[in-house]
DNA sequence: ATTACTGTATCGGTTCACCCATACAGTAAT
DNA sequence: ATTACTGTATGGGTGAACCGATACAGTAAT
């Protein structure tokens, strides 16, 4: 039944907030590889959307390389990651990261003060799961 | 005669190329508060751009603070962020941090790879400064 | 008041992102 | 072949971002 949350109200566009959560249900698990996902026109009558739009949300996952699609048939979650090395894994993360403490530094707080809010944040994630 | 690199042809708006050169001419010291800065038609001769565009740099660098303009007078430089409180600055780092951790965790990193990873990029912002 | 400089307001054109309605095309069971 | 489901392609509408041409308005020296 795929639970989404959508807003179309929100400013975010729909098919982000559909990738958005549909990766992050595999990641949790709840979606697993090889699985079928719902057909983009169910989906669309569930949420009251355009089909193209849930298309797109699954086109844009499938560039990505978490699902794959075959024609005719329907649309199933990917193997895990296979595509991502971790090297790319690591430069996606580090680039994000930069922005953060470049960001700290043009607003001159201290290294103190940003490694002080790092551990917080680590912290904070670490209780989250 | 403050020196901007201008591409109009980047896809980045030129506005926001003009207010980040100038924050950063002004975290630099290169501008000083109560400093006069080009009027918008200079700038706009200069750079062979229109004088809205201008004008709209300047306007969102007077909303967030960076400079305050007087009608008819010019435009100068403000003091030194006084009306970003630390604990703004610290809520801005602490999302953009979150971002990366976030994007860690969906990209299945072990907190000890983050943890690495953290150390690495603060080093390396070290050895800038 | 005039002049010569400031910033500002208004309007229009272009481009793009997003979304939709609708029609096209592939697959498989009947 | 028909039916009933898949994903896909095409064209259009809406709104917003961006930028420019042009005219308006404030300031200060002459």
């Amino acid at each position: 039944m795929l639970p989404l949350r959508i807003d179309s109200a929100n400013g975010v566009p729909i098919y982000l907030q559909m990738m958005e959560q549909i990766r992050y249900q595999m990641a949790r698990g709840v979606l697993r590889p090889h699985e079928e996902l719902p057909s983009v026109r169910d989906l669309a009558a569930q949420y009251l959307i355009n089909p193209n739009t849930v298309a797109r949300a699954y086109l844009e996952l499938e560039r990505e390389g978490f699902i794959y699609k075959k024609r005719g048939m329907g649309t199933y979650v990917a193997e895990r990651d296979v595509t991502i090395s971790r090297e790319e894994k690591l430069e996606i993360v580090r680039e994000l990261l930069d922005r953060a403490l470049v960001q700290g530094v043009e607003l001159d707080l201290s290294p103190e003060e940003m490694e002080q809010v790092i551990r917080e944040r680590l912290e904070r994630l670490r209780k989250d799961n």
